[in-house]
DNA sequence: AGACTGACTCTAG
DNA sequence: CCTAGAGCCAGTC
């Protein structure tokens, strides 16, 4: 695994605004990882400091242990689940629209 | 090196 | 809508 791509992942990650969420391809693709698995694996590596929880499957739901947690945060953030799914059309984070 | 597993994604039934 | 199978890459034993 690249450090390089390592940060990147996280920097991504990082980078997805309260009330937005992201898929773990997407993260994928835009830090250049070869799969969304090294997504998945950066995160239960350093994911404690990120925020992990806007961090979804490509159908919008949540695959970790704490599911009913993070979709609960989520809502926090103004991001509503439907029946521990979220609209992925309306919540996904548009990179285009990141003003850093 | 070989085999298993996983915070994934896609296609098919 | 749900389940099963295959592809994918990295980590671990």
């Amino acid at each position: 695994m690249d450090e390089e791509t390592h940060e990147w992942i996280r920097e991504y990650i990082a980078a997805v605004p309260a009330g937005s969420v992201a898929s773990y391809g997407d993260i994928a693709a835009l830090a250049g990882a070869s799969n969304p698995r090294i997504v998945g694996w950066v995160l239960k590596e350093d994911g404690f400091d990120l925020p992990w929880h806007r961090i979804l499957r490509a159908d919008g739901t949540v695959a970790v242990h704490k599911q009913q947690e993070q979709l609960d945060r989520l809502r926090a953030e103004g991001v509503l689940a439907k029946d521990s799914k979220i609209d992925m059309k309306v919540y996904r984070w548009d990179p285009d629209s990141r003003t850093n």
